[in-house]
Formats: structure tokens, sequence, C-alpha cells
DNA sequence: CGATCCGCGTTCCTTTCGGGAACCCACGCC
DNA sequence: GGCGTGGGTTCCCGAAAGGAACGCGGATCG
């Protein structure tokens, strides 16, 4: 099975892990998260091979993650913003970040503190019920089949000797 | 620079992608956490080749996300059950599904719905502060250093030319 | 009691991808 | 006009992924 066609399983989480589910891209995104916006600057601060970071900002363009946009002309110069879209994977970064802080500290701490501006607080942002307001743990979720479902996928499915 | 040393890098979210920060590893737990345990529920599943899924299982049980227990014995059979540590993870996998049903549902509304079985709303999760329960966006959060800070991390470095 | 199947891997081979480093090029500067 | 700089592209090589076959213990069937 190639990753062109696990993009097209009827899988959310597929869909999503086929234009970021690898390292680099994870690692840019954090970057981009943390207003770096340059190729120098992402390459510099990753380590990242300028023929990988090329590849990887140009994916995240095409897919309207980032945009490219000139700060300056003469010489041309660009910089990489996250769109909105972009933007609205902040919750997946803030997550890994989280759980990294968790359970690979190595005793010292977390090297990144968040402080939530509206309410002043330095906080580990969680996952709520936006209908109850209450923390959701992944045993109190029940995954229902959704309008969009097309393969028998995942749940249920052990193969034809049912 | 190798991933052996990205994974040691002054980054919650990097060390985190060094452990789920690919394509198959994320369909694995996203797998897991809809209760599929077993080797071959993976392989079908999946599409993945039988020597990568072990590998990938491997290294989940190496990193304490899954278990791999007997569920009988002879002829000895195991399953692969998500851990605390791995479970922890939900709030990754939920946020990806929810950015992909949002951005690549292709017309046809979400695969699966979600359940909270607390309140019985069908929701989609979403961050928000433990401190005011606030649902938080990207902007709001401003990233302080910790205590864990070690390397010139990211913020605010542009090379030696200052 | 041999043949077959099932669950769970492992081995082998080929193709693709990542790492590292050099090269390119338009411009701006002294 | 030689040098620096931002933003890439090219080249080669070793590492990892894809595909498919093989192994193997125990159960099951006839």
């Amino acid at each position: 099975m190639k990753w062109s066609e696990v993009g097209s399983l009827s899988c959310s989480v597929a869909r999503t892990a086929s234009v970021i589910g690898d390292r680099w891209t994870i690692l840019i995104l954090r970057n981009a998260f943390l207003r770096i916006r340059r190729f120098e600057d992402f390459q510099s601060n990753l380590g990242i091979t300028r023929h990988l970071l090329a590849g990887r900002l140009k994916r995240l363009v095409d897919e309207g993650i980032l945009t490219r946009t000139p700060y300056q002309e003469s010489p041309p110069r660009y910089e990489y913003r996250l769109t909105s879209k972009g933007r609205q994977l902040y919750p997946v970064l803030i997550s890994m970040a989280a759980w990294g802080d968790a359970f690979m500290d190595e005793g010292k701490g977390p090297p990144v503190l968040y402080r939530h501006e509206p309410c002043g607080h330095t906080v580990t942002p969680q996952l709520s019920c936006p209908d109850c307001g209450k923390a959701v743990h992944a045993h109190e979720i029940t995954p229902l089949p959704g309008p969009g479902l097309v393969l028998a996928d995942a749940v249920g499915r052990r193969k034809k000797r049912a």
C-alpha cells in the first residue's frame, strides 16, 4: 500500500497523517508556531538538509498550510507563514508538547511553558467537551460511524470469518 | 542530523515526534484506540507490510506505549494494548481527526463521530484552558522558557549575526 | 496421523527516500 | 568585481520502505 492510497482512506486521522505525519514536517510546524518564517531560519534551527526543507515547505504550501509571501523585493525574499488552516493544527502540536512534557521529560521539567493570555495563567491546555465543558479522557469517548464513512473501516472487522 | 539526535533536543514536540512522528505509527495508534489489538488485525486493516508492522509494534512496546500480553496460551497468542502512557496520546489523535474532518473532508461529512459518554453528546473535543475553562486558540498562547530549557532553542535565534 | 490452517512473525530482494555536502544564481555592498 | 546572503537545486551513497515468500508451533480436520 502506497501513501497516496492511504491518504484517500475514509479516515480523518489517515488523511491528516498523510499531510503532517512525518517528523520533519511536524518540527517545521512547531517552528512555524514559534514564529520562525524564513528558509534559513528553519534550516539552521532544525538542522534539516536544505534539500528536504525545500521539499517539505513546498508540500505545506501546496496543502494550504503555509503561504509563501514576499517580505521584500529586490532581492526577492519570501517568508512562510501559517494560514488559518495551518494555525488550526495548533491542538495537535500542543498535545504533542504536553505529552512530551509528561513522559519524556528527563527530570528537568518542561523546556517551554505556555501562558494563556486571556486569563494570564501558565497552563497545559487540555481536551474538553465543548458541550458539558468537562475534561475528556480516551475511555469516555465512543466512536460512531459518521456520514462520510465509505470503506468497511476499522471497528468490528475480523476478515470474512465473522 | 540523525533522528537519534533530534529526539534529545530540548523540545517536547521533537521528543514526541521521535516516538510517534511517523505515518504508520500514527495509524497503528489510531487503530489501537479503536480497540484493534492483534497483529493480523492491524495488518489487514492498515495494509502495512508484516515486516514494518512488527518493527513498529516492537518500538511502541519498548517505548511503553503498548503492552504485549498473552490473551491465551497454547498456542501462545498476544495482543497489543495501550498503556496509560499510550492512552494519553488520545488528544493528539483526536486533534488530528478533528483537523482532518474540518479540512480534508471531501464534502461527505466526517467518517466517524465521537460521543462523550458522561454527557451523551456527539462532539468534537476541543482544547481548553484548565484554569479558566475557555477554548484555547494558537494566537492566545505565549510560549515562555521553562525550567528544562537547555539549548538556545528556536525563539529569537538568528545565527550569530544577531 | 499426515495435511492444512491460523496467528505471528522473519528473510530476501528491489525501489525509494533521507543525509551530507557541493553547487548555483540573483542581488546588494564595499 | 570579489564577497556575502538568502533561497534554493544537484549529486551520490547508505538506510529504510514495499512486496512477497518462507518458517514455525499448535490446533483442527478427515
